[in-house]
DNA sequence: GTCATTTGGTATAGTAACTAAACCTTTTCA
DNA sequence: TGAAAAGGTTTAGTTACTATACCAAATGAC
């Protein structure tokens, strides 16, 4: 099968232009809640601090999202997504329910049970 | 699930020393009989023929593969992987078959064909 | 209280894995 | 026979990182 080549081309996330799978990775990472710093962000995207420096200046340019200090720590960074960014987090929810759809359409729960029981083999087979 | 951040990183294949992801994939696109010209392996690895020529020459550096003309076609390459090649495919190979192995060990014949039905709708939602 | 350590974030250089475009050389074929 | 197609290389640029060095603010052991 062929499982590398995967989601490499950037996508369209309704009016927030072509978003990278980082770029749509991160945003979704954020949240639409926000109040998220940048070390929290690292972890969850499992990538170093100077990874998501770089890519949170790229959607602050972009204005996905805006940088503001923490109130009670000054090191402090933390992210909040935009109306721009919100939306592309809803458009890419959007795709995901759109997957599970189609997968619902095609697979039964006990079904997606064992889909998700080989997909966990899988991973854990790549990663050793 | 994280299906993101997989299979990023080198890994040992045999004596072939670390190869990444793109190595290891061009010496099984190659495979083991050889005799494949550098616009075909493109085609197979669903890059452009420039990427093949960097490729193929950082692999032909490592030893890992031959380079020779094609006999009638003097524009063409063809492509043949060395013994330290060859290793490292049957390596791969190795992996691959360890992978399938603990599928079966946790899922039966027929909760593997729906595990790759889920598979390959996952793939389809991924292409649009 | 102060000073070493830890934590939060940035900056910079380097690498892998590409694409796109320009280019040269053969081969094909109308 | 000459233009177009096909095979391959080169170069410059992009994305998505890591590693390292660095600075400032917070913590906490004494």
């Amino acid at each position: 099968m062929q499982l590398r080549r995967l989601e490499r081309h950037p996508k369209r996330f309704g009016d927030a232009g072509l978003l990278t799978p980082s770029e749509i990775h991160t945003i979704e990472a954020i949240g639409d809640e926000g109040g998220v710093r940048m070390s929290e962000l690292a972890g969850r995207l499992g990538v170093t601090k100077g990874a998501v420096t770089q890519i949170v200046s790229r959607l602050e340019e972009k204005e996905l999202l805006t940088r503001s200090p923490h109130p009670h720590d000054s090191r402090a960074t933390v992210l909040t997504l935009s109306e721009k960014g919100k939306e592309a987090f809803r458009a890419h929810e959007d795709v995901h329910d759109r997957f599970y759809e189609r997968l619902r359409a095609r697979l039964s729960d006990s079904e997606i049970d064992i889909f998700e029981k080989g997909l966990r083999t899988l991973i854990e087979s790549l990663e050793d």
